[in-house]
RNA sequence: GGCGGUAUCGUCUAGGGGUGAGGACGCGGCCCUCUCAAGGCCGAAACACGGGUUCGAUUCCCGUUACCGCUACCA
């Protein structure tokens, strides 16, 4: 039986979790997961400068976010200071590396090296063209790839896949494994992400990090479904993974692509709509209570079943989460209505057939004594228009703009039992006093 | 500069010696319809260039170009 399979995710805590690093990090979790082997996390926390533990938090939070759970203790690159300059002495003492300047330095052998890449396929690199590397600077401390390899041993890695950056540092690291005399894992090199004009993705690109899509009202979900395919695909046509378990049966280091990927926003965005929009509002709800508690929407406060009906709505056409508790109070809160631009727009188009239609809608709705449900409303007022000669939709319209000061929103039908027959009569009433 | 890597619609991708080069986002149109979203249908849109190999290359090989990375006592 083969070995179990350990993989790892090795940030520098710089105080945010990019994208590009989410993106590795997925694949390796989602290799991990898909072939029942271990998912490791290491901080490279070396450069004291950067490092501080809120920032290793920043990191710890954005995957916990993404849902990418590890395994075994987190190894920090800092702790194993002693370890490395042993190695290192170890390695001047076997002839593979010698004192230059007070620094430790390592010799590349002239000779090819190379190695069957699990992304890229073979690659070649010829070692007389390799510098020779400081593994320990004057001061002792370790240089990165030193570390890596030395914890990559240590953490007893099988598979080592990381940006498409560390092809060049391969052949070095792959050296040093030689001289130590351990197993060189097998190397991926996935693709690096881009920005939209092709460069490597900074601030200039805006969002770079995790936690501003996070902020912007994207679902983890959608953003692991989004992130998984940038870079990779099934083979097939499929591009929708709402359970994490069928992202991770449908992964395979195979489809992993060679060139860089563009980060498109607006593909993300519409992911994160179809997620909110297939989403049950039982399962939505835990994700945008906080801002509905904000507003006093509660399940105690407005009842369960209004409340998830209030959610499911409004979730049909967002497309951030964001907006649902904004949008869900302006259905089951009191309201006084503003209108905006476009609602403005369509009443000055006609403020006399405007107002005629609420004195229409109004008349009918008021007087009725039946149930406010969405036939009984909907059949009343297609009769009101009929006898009015009207087409419905110079009820309706008003009607929404009346209740909501938008030009969007569910069909009015449903809309008006969700916010209830006073309130919505109130909110008619008013609107025919708009100047 | 040297070394390494990459190259299919604007973007994410499928495919692969003979295809009408497929899907998705975005864009345009139509249907549905009280608006929007969702959904359905349709449309515009791609094999970087030049040489080979071959009966036939977008696919294989070589070169060119472009882009990316490494070339630090950064990570």
């Amino acid at each position: 039986m083969a070995d179990q399979i350990r993989v790892r995710f090795a940030p520098s805590p710089t105080g945010y979790l990019h994208v590009g690093g989410a993106r590795t990090a997925l694949f390796n979790w989602l290799f991990a997961r898909k072939m029942g082997g271990k998912f490791l996390l290491r901080i490279e926390d070396t450069d004291r400068e950067r490092s501080s533990p809120e920032h290793t938090q920043v990191i710890l939070d954005g995957m916990a976010w993404l849902g990418l759970d590890h395994d075994e203790d987190i190894v920090f690159q800092g702790a194993g200071l002693e370890r490395h300059q042993a190695i290192a002495d170890q390695l001047i003492e076997s002839g593979h590396a010698y004192l230059d300047d007070g620094a430790t330095r390592f010799r590349i052998p002239d000779e090819s090296i190379s190695w069957d890449d699990a992304v890229l396929g073979n690659v070649t690199f010829d070692g007389a063209g390799i510098d020779d590397l400081v593994i320990l600077r004057s001061d002792r401390t370790p240089t990165y790839n030193f570390s890596v390899v030395c914890d990559d041993i240590e953490m007893k890695l099988t598979h080592v896949l990381r940006g498409n950056d560390h092809t060049s540092n391969t052949p070095k690291q792959i050296a040093i494994y030689n001289a130590l005399g351990a197993t060189i894992p097998t190397f991926g090199h996935v693709p690096m992400i881009h920005g939209i004009d092709g460069k490597k993705m900074s601030k200039r690109h805006g969002a770079t990090a995790v936690g501003d899509y996070r902020n912007e009202g994207i679902l983890p979900a959608a953003m692991r479904n989004f992130l998984s395919l940038l870079g990779w695909g099934t083979g097939d046509d499929r591009e929708l993974f709402f359970k994490a378990e069928e992202l991770i049966e449908a992964f395979s280091i195979k489809g992993i692509q060679k060139k860089a990927a563009v980060f498109d926003p607006a593909k993300l965005e519409w992911m994160n709509g179809q997620y909110i929009s297939h989403m049950k509002p039982e399962d939505l709800y835990p994700l945008v209570s906080q801002g509905l508690s904000a507003e006093g929407l509660t399940p105690e406060a407005k009842g369960k079943e209004r409340l998830m009906s209030a959610i499911s709505a409004v979730a049909e056409r967002a497309r951030s989460v964001h907006v649902i508790p904004e949008r869900v109070a302006l259905r089951l809160n009191p309201q006084t209505i503003s209108l905006d631009e476009k609602a403005t727009g369509f009443r000055n188009k006609n403020v006399e057939a405007f107002n005629q239609g609420l004195s229409l809608s109004l008349e009918c709705l008021d007087e009725t004594d039946e149930p406010w449900t969405p036939d009984v409303i909907g059949d009343q007022l297609k009769a009101a228009a009929l006898t009015a000669e009207l087409g419905v939709g110079k009820l309706m319209q008003p009607i929404r703009i009346a209740l909501t000061g938008m030009t969007v929103s569910e069909s009015v039908t449903d809309l008006l039992p969700l916010i209830g027959k006073e309130e919505s009569l109130k909110r008619l009433r008013e609107a025919l006093n708009w100047d």
